[in-house]
DNA sequence: TCAGTATGTGAGCACAAGCTCACCTTCACA
DNA sequence: TGTGAAGGTGAGCTTGTGCTCACATACTGA
């Protein structure tokens, strides 16, 4: 079932002009993806909204597949690029203050233009394979392993690999079924602490009954939606 | 984005014949997912390996959307019904027992056929909103927070409601995204009973500091798999 | 036995997708 | 200033989809 046929850019744009077309391109395909989700999604659609002739597109794009691999995977640098930003920060700190540091900074990063994520998720999982995901997956887990192996001392499990995977496959899973199923509720910061106490828990060794209680847990909610979400559609 | 345009049977089967006619077209669509994906399942193909006219496919299923809805609805069945039964067996014990029989349970059963499994969350996630999903959360929902409440004096969380909504949604998560991304770590005992540690964690009231260690965690795996993946193709 | 209903058939329609290719335009630079 | 490469065009081919409908066959019950 996955295949993934020539999902590489066909080939590089040199000049500007070409690099503007490949960008038109590539907005365009968002626009579209969260205007009226893949399947409407036509290669002649998108080319039409950027502006550009379907000859363009496929002198860049060797498929509609690569079109939305090249999405993921710039998509996924930005993720990265946050983790590895927050994860830094949170290098002084406790293991707890920096698991909420990154699971908010994770959270706040699928609040932005939501819709797209969503398609892009759905892709993911359709696409199979994709290298630029293995990869992602892997700098992921080794960036968190660095982190924990580097608080042993506050650190729980023995096994410090077994732990990274765990935490960071039980973040991605809560995040992305929240987004799929109740994205209503990547804002709720009640719904984010018990994630981060629950993970925390999980991670640090003799964790108090009641935990940093971090004021009366009203329901409160994040801070203004950054969205990117313009002009969404329906 | 979300359409569901005729997604309900069409027609009920009365006639012995025609109930078979439906269970061969449904078993087909299982056989061809598995095999080729949704893209490649037509419904010409699909009648074609059911041994059924076209016709006879739409007389009963008004689109293609329908005929997954279907398989998603027994699915979801089934899998509520696994749920009830390992909830209500834990009834009377603790709640780390009873969350390590669910998620065993859980777990479990997406080891069944796993690729048809991972068709069947990709359309869940592209269907949008079904209503067969939207309740068998609900139910989910529900009888995780019955259980919580019967369970008050050993749960730590004040909040009965987020606790199981916590609970399930993690849970919930991290099988899929297993089950998406390193579906091998399905039957990973070792990383089970650490997702069950996580869970319980953050659940019970008092947790010591090493648990009820459950012996060495060398690598052990989970019984052979009960496959029902017979001729998985590739 | 036989009307009337339930079930089953499959050629083929309507349509739109992904993609190609023969051709034109713009640019870089000797 | 001219030439080859880079960039851009879009009519239209091919393919395969989801689905309909006019019809044939099997079943049921009086």
């Amino acid at each position: 079932m996955p295949r993934s046929p020539g999902v590489k850019p066909r080939k590089a744009p040199t000049q500007a002009r070409a690099q503007a077309t490949v960008e038109a391109i590539l907005a365009a395909t968002k626009t579209v993806l969260v205007k009226d989700g893949y399947e409407a999604a036509s290669t002649n659609r998108v080319a039409e909204v950027a502006g550009v002739s379907i000859g363009s597109l496929y002198q860049y794009f060797p498929s509609k597949a690569a079109l939305l691999a090249e999405l993921i995977q710039r998509h996924m640098s930005r993720m990265f690029e946050v983790l590895a930003t927050t994860a830094q920060e949170g290098e002084t700190s406790s293991i707890e203050e920096a698991a909420r540091t990154v699971i908010r900074a994770v959270f706040a990063a699928h609040r932005v233009n939501p819709r797209l994520h969503r398609v892009l998720i759905e892709q993911m999982a359709r696409l199979g394979t994709l290298e630029a995901l293995e990869s992602f997956e892997a700098q992921t887990q080794a960036l968190i392993e660095g982190f924990l192996a580097s608080h042993r001392a506050e650190l729980r499990p023995k096994n410090v690999k077994v732990a990274a995977r765990v935490a960071v496959l039980s973040v991605r899973g809560v995040t992305l079924w929240t987004l799929l199923r109740s994205p209503e509720q990547l804002g709720d910061e009640e719904f984010i602490d018990e994630i981060t106490e629950m993970v925390t828990r999980y991670l640090v060794r003799g964790r108090p009954e009641a935990g940093k209680t971090r004021g009366p847990t009203a329901r409160r909610r994040a801070p203004a939606t950054p969205v990117d979400d313009s002009r969404s559609s329906r």
